[in-house]
DNA sequence: GAGTTTGAAACT
DNA sequence: CAGTTTCAAACTC
């Protein structure tokens, strides 16, 4: 009780509501099957895909006369090009209005988020709860690297392992980048679980405000997650824009909840004014961007789908241009830099959809991981859009995806500006991204035709796309059925894939939504990640030699004559060993033997620390390619274990309670002998709802602060995000209460 | 590319 | 919950 995380997060007044809210509403977004739920905001027909920036427009609206801007306002109307996109209208408005306030740290803090913002706004009413700001906030310092001293002085190892490596790395510019990719799907999973509670749609029904929900776990991820505040004292560059930016949000805040303002303050306190500062230096690239790209309706909508990597991608912006020393507005900036500035700008409008698939970006296709660092942004991208795309798609409700997937089209258009990086990488990307298979989003003179489908997918097996391109041949199951990996993996079919009477496209959300709903009614981890990973950093590597393999399987196998050695088994498959949980025969396993009562750890953990983090290279499997993966992989314990950042996971949380269980002492044991016997607790069962599963251990989660947050977290997460039942377990929860 | 094997998913 | 069927990926030739 006395570290200083736990009073930390004491701090943080949107906890507290956790424990009176439902325990579900984080994700209550995922309830977007309800048509209610995504009723267009009746000033935004055009793009009713983009709420948050739709309802940002509306600010002005609603909102200025009480800060009295309307004048202000109307200016910034008055600017806009009446051919903008609404979303390009929203940015040039927040760029327009300035307004005035005595605390420049409040307000910085409070305006960072803009994005986040959005996504806890309601175009209705404006309402945005001061908590979800501030939180927000701090979520985007963390991506920044921003956090305020006082976090800094935690000692929690959950910190260390999640950014010491960071500062070690930010004195070196090749590391730093790999690390950054890191943190950066770190944040980015972190910003799905946040991406999740999207109170959009929620206030577009009751205008409730449950956001308390979700700043706590932002605060706490936030908290957690703390980056080295080296960063802190790098001077940002900022230009007017940024402030402009900073300054409109500051405005939201009493648009909001003015009662909830004592939390923003108190919360402002927490985060320091340099971390606001530097906050503000991810808007400033932000906005950057919207300045180069004004002009490109394409690439305003691009931006604003991606926004699930807005504060990761910040992130590694910022590392970036400091590794360089360019300004990030500068040409010369990467393209990984360009990718980043698109998805972290794209989060205003497109967070919603991102968490519309709750398996999106937690499966396999997550696993997906480059070696090198832009690899890794760029694939991450890739994955991201996709999942976007279907998260989008699935989230129609939000607009009117049902009969127009074209701004999906849009969206996965690369931006020119990525094209010109890396044309060859481009292609690929188009390829992955290149969701929406009827519409055509190759017309750009980018060819995919369907033919080539295995020479591609051969060609994205060597680069490691593989599970980033997941692509299925069903023919009966209409790919609305488990069988599918494209369902499976929460993703919409797309065109190379050879399934027949397909009903996963968006053409079918309605379907695809009720599909999903019934099978998760039945099993709610159905769309859950099979592989839980942990902690893939050099430093943790004794973790991944302590983490049993049951701890990144969720499901045993049940394999009988494949010996665990082939893709058919999913442990094999997912690269971890198989574990109690398995009721494999013969098993040969070559990451993790289970013997009888014994689980013999074989290569495992060298794997780990070699496999550039692709499932696909698993075909190469085990160590036999050593060589290849360090030509690929540089760095490969780096990326080995791409989840890394899921210590924070809704997986591990999800399974917690059944952690509790048995699980210390039997990793306790398993940390000392690298060998696991067989605990008296052990469950083994088919059922995915009893296999036991352990998390990867860090000393921060034995803490007591870990202890009071998780609770919090369970709480706020539900076992597993999910389109349907998340609404229904709201509901109860509050006939409950 | 066709056919077989395999095990998860779905069904009863 | 166990047994069976269905299914599509993985694999083999």
């Amino acid at each position: 009780m006395d570290s200083p995380v736990f009073n930390y997060i004491s701090t943080l007044s949107p906890i507290k509501p956790f424990s009176l809210g439902h325990s579900t509403q984080p994700f209550h977004l995922l309830n977007f099957s309800s048509p209610q739920a995504f009723k267009t905001p009746p000033t935004c027909p055009r793009e009713p895909k983009f709420p948050r920036p739709l309802h940002v427009s509306e600010v002005p609206k609603n909102n200025f006369s009480q800060n009295g801007s309307e004048g202000k306002n109307a200016e910034a109307s008055s600017a806009i090009e009446p051919t903008d996109l609404h979303t390009e209208k929203v940015d040039k408005i927040d760029s327009s209005v300035t307004v005035s306030t005595a605390d420049e740290s409040s307000k910085l803090v409070s305006g960072i988020p803009r994005s986040m913002k959005y996504e806890c706004n309601s175009p209705e009413n404006n309402v945005v709860n001061s908590d979800v700001v501030k939180t927000h906030s701090e979520f985007n310092v963390a991506g920044t690297e921003l956090f305020p001293a006082k976090v800094k002085q935690d000692n929690s190892k959950e910190a260390d392992c999640s950014f010491g490596n960071e500062m070690g790395l930010l004195a070196n510019p090749m590391a730093q980048n790999k690390e950054v990719c890191e943190w950066e799907k770190f944040v980015c999973e972190a910003s799905d679980m946040s991406n999740y509670h999207s109170p959009t749609e929620e206030n577009y029904q009751d205008g409730s405000d449950d956001r308390n929900t979700d700043s706590g776990m932002l605060s706490f991820v936030a908290t957690v997650l703390q980056p080295p505040s080296e960063h802190i004292n790098d001077p940002p560059k900022l230009d007017p824009d940024c402030h402009i930016i900073s300054e409109n949000r500051h405005m939201d805040v009493p648009m909001n909840k003015q009662g909830e303002m004592g939390n923003l303050n108190e919360r402002n306190q927490v985060t320091t004014g340099d971390a606001s500062v530097l906050a503000e230096e991810v808007v400033h690239y932000s906005r950057t961007e919207i300045g180069d790209k004004s002009g490109s309706q394409q690439q305003q909508t691009t931006r604003r789908r991606c926004l699930v990597y807005e504060m990761p991608g910040s992130h590694y912006r910022k590392l970036l241009a400091d590794s360089t020393g360019n300004s990030p507005t500068k040409p010369a900036a990467s393209s990984s830099i360009l990718n980043d500035k698109c998805l972290m700008v794209s989060r205003p409008g497109g967070n919603k959809f991102s968490s519309a698939l709750p398996g999106i970006g937690l499966h396999l296709n997550t696993l997906t991981a480059g070696a090198k660092d832009k690899i890794i942004v760029k694939r991450q991208t890739l994955t991201c859009r996709r999942q976007l795309i279907s998260s989008q798609c699935t989230t129609s409700a939000i607009g009117s995806l049902n009969s127009d997937t074209k701004p999906i089209t849009t969206q996965i258009n690369p931006t020119p500006n990525v094209v010109k990086r890396e044309p060859e990488e481009q292609k690929e990307e188009v390829q992955v991204s290149g969701d929406v298979s009827e519409n055509s989003i190759y017309g750009e003179g980018i060819e995919f035709p369907q033919n080539s489908f295995k020479k591609k997918r051969r060609k994205a097996e060597i680069i490691g796309e593989a599970d980033s391109c997941k692509r299925c041949n069903c023919k009966r199951s209409k790919c609305l059925k488990l069988y599918c990996e494209c369902f499976a993996a929460g993703l919409y079919c797309v065109e190379p894939c050879n399934c027949q009477d397909c009903f996963n496209k968006p053409v079918h959300e309605e379907t695809v939504l009720e599909t999903r709903r019934q099978i998760e009614s039945r099993n709610p981890l159905a769309f859950a990640p099979k592989v839980i990973r942990c902690s893939g950093t050099p430093n943790n590597e004794e973790e991944l030699i302590k983490t049993p393999a049951s701890a990144r399987h969720k499901r045993g196998c049940n394999c009988k004559k494949s010996g665990c050695l082939k893709k058919y088994c999913e442990c094999f498959q997912g690269g971890v060993g198989c574990s109690f949980g398995c009721r494999c025969e013969g098993c040969k396993n070559t990451f993790g033997r289970k013997e009888g009562t014994e689980i013999i750890l074989y290569q495992e953990t060298r794997f780990l620390q070699r496999n550039a983090s692709d499932v696909s290279s698993l075909n190469d499997l085990p160590i036999t390619n050593e060589e290849d993966h360090d030509q690929e992989t540089p760095e490969p314990s780096m990326n080995a274990r791409q989840p890394v950042r899921q210590p924070f996971h809704f997986d591990q949380a999800a399974f917690e309670e059944d952690i509790k269980i048995g699980a210390q002492e039997d990793d306790a044991s398993e940390a000392l002998t690298g060998e696991y016997s067989l605990p008296t607790t052990c469950v083994k069962s088919a059922s995915p709802n009893c296999k036991r599963i352990s998390y990867p251990h860090c000393d921060f989660e034995t803490s007591p602060a870990w202890r009071s947050c998780r609770k919090l977290i369970l709480r706020s997460i539900s076992s597993f995000p999910t389109f349907t039942a998340e609404k229904e377990s709201t509901q109860l929860h509050g006939k409950l209460q």
